[in-house]
DNA sequence: CTGGGGAAGGGGCCC
DNA sequence: GGGGCCCCTTCCCCA
């Protein structure tokens, strides 16, 4: 048997026997697999809206829904747990209730399932991704997440190449300032979805499905769509209704970074970027409230979780299948899926999701508040060493190190780290960020800097709305 | 290319 | 509920 594959023409058939004999051709083509796939889902989803053979009702809050246990099934690992208990069955009708979400939440699944169509808004996001975490979809999931995504523009960190690539391009070419759009930058597409503007519809964006079998099924109602003319793909749409945003929160970080990089070789600008860095900023803590704000409703979900044989309340994270037990553990974990960074470090205007995490950065980087060698590693003690400042950042080394450097060489100028510190750490515009900048590899005779108990950390918890870039 | 070390981030849990 | 500590993992830089 002689198997032959054409690439070009997608096409595979398989030929039986010797030449002149009777030959038996399997042939497939990708084509009429997704059009019978798509045709046959829309049968499906046909019968369900007529009711037709029906074999299984689910009552969502009192409203009953009637699908097809092979669709469910197929589509839900809590069905298919639920089914398989009774698979020996499969003449009595199969129930299900649920309570733990809306009867419009489950229309939106129970439409992606028959359809391929999830219609995602801001305002249903959340609670059709916590109806589907529940069910098991992990697709549907997915592609919340990547609405989400898209709309916080939290990006991924996949992105940081393509994004820094960006940002040097930007920054480094002289005028950066002005030439900064953006729009370029914020055109990051997040790494599991596919971002394109329609042409024909402004104001409204895209999605495109990877899933090759979500795809398939969609195929067919996008042919049979008036717009199917103007498509080269089988897509799944989604309208949202809230417009991307065009910064990410690690995104305007290497921003700031890069802006304060700029400032410090004096190419001082403070104008529509940073405008636009604030608008985004604000339209981020805005969609973060928002998204809480739906939270208290959907997030408590008394289970099993974990295996836990003592069933408990536990919280569930509505964009991940983690779960806590006390809601404001949930709260602090959200913070890594809202993208809120509320603690920034006034030194070096690198912000963090908690207090802690500053603190720690805060005594590492810029207090050095190691006893050890950053060369050598050894023990450093008060009298065998100093500590030295590399830029914003400061390290400790032992006194031989510091001569093997060279850096007693550099000009010591006396400075009182406990009283410059709280200085710097309150400007917020750079001036103090730029001096410290200059003075690289300065060696300083504070020791009391490391033993202080935090003193000079001035914390501020910032409003995103209204912070001063 | 790889391994080590440091920094950052996140979870559990106690106070 | 917030703060804080401890622990672990991941990421990134550098030799």
């Amino acid at each position: 048997m002689a198997m032959v594959t054409e690439m070009g023409a997608n096409r595979t058939y398989l030929a039986a026997g010797e030449p002149g004999q009777l030959q038996v051709q399997r042939w497939h083509h990708s084509d009429i697999t997704t059009d019978h796939q798509g045709y046959m889902l829309k049968q499906l989803d046909d019968q369900r809206r007529q009711e037709l053979f029906c074999d299984c009702n689910v009552l969502v809050d009192g409203q009953l829904f009637k699908a097809h246990r092979n669709v469910l099934f197929g589509s839900s690992g809590y069905f298919r747990m639920l089914l398989s208990h009774g698979a020996g069955d499969n003449t009595e009708p199969v129930n299900a209730s649920f309570d733990v979400f809306s009867p419009d939440t489950f229309t939106v699944i129970l439409d992606f399932i028959y359809s391929g169509q999830l219609d995602l808004s801001s305002h249903n996001v959340i609670e059709v991704m916590s109806a589907a975490s529940y069910l098991q979809m992990n697709n549907v999931i997915s592609y919340c997440k990547d609405f989400i995504k898209s709309s916080l523009e939290i990006s991924a960190k996949e992105d940081d190449v393509r994004y820094l690539s960006l940002s040097e391009n930007s920054y480094t070419q002289g005028a950066g300032d002005d030439n900064t759009d953006p729009q370029s930058v914020g055109s990051v597409s997040p790494p599991s979805a596919l971002w394109t503007h329609d042409s024909s519809r402004p104001q409204s964006s895209r999605y495109l499905a990877k899933d090759p079998d979500l795809k398939a099924a969609v195929l067919k109602q996008e042919l049979g769509s008036p717009q199917s003319s103007q498509q080269h793909s089988p897509e799944v749409e989604i309208l949202p209704d809230i417009e991307p945003l065009q910064f990410s929160e690690p995104q305007m970080q290497r921003r700031r970074r890069w802006g304060a990089r700029r400032r410090s070789h004096g190419n001082r600008s403070s104008t529509n970027e940073d405008l636009a860095i604030q608008e985004a900023r604000s339209q981020t803590a805005q969609k973060a409230n928002e998204l809480y704000a739906t939270l208290p409703t959907i997030v408590g979900v008394m289970g099993l979780f974990n295996k836990d044989p003592n069933p408990s309340m536990r919280f569930k994270c509505p964009f991940c299948t983690h779960t806590v037990k006390r809601k404001a553990d949930l709260k602090r974990h959200l913070r890594c899926h809202t993208g809120e960074r509320p603690y920034p470090c006034q030194a070096c205007n690198k912000r963090f999701t908690r207090l802690e995490h500053l603190r720690s950065h805060f005594e590492t980087i810029h207090q050095a508040r190691k006893l050890v060698c950053r060369k050598c590693k050894r023990q450093v003690t008060e009298l065998s060493g100093r500590v030295v400042c590399d830029g914003s950042r400061s390290y400790r080394m032992c006194t031989e190190c510091i001569q093997e450097t060279g850096c007693e060489n550099l000009p010591m100028d006396g400075l009182d780290e406990a009283n410059e510190e709280p200085a710097l750490l309150l400007g917020v515009d750079g001036e103090e960020e730029d001096g410290h900048a200059q003075r690289s590899w300065l060696v300083t005779d504070n020791d009391d800097l490391a033993e202080d108990s935090g003193a000079d950390l001035i914390i501020q918890e910032v409003d995103d709305s209204d912070e001063q870039l």
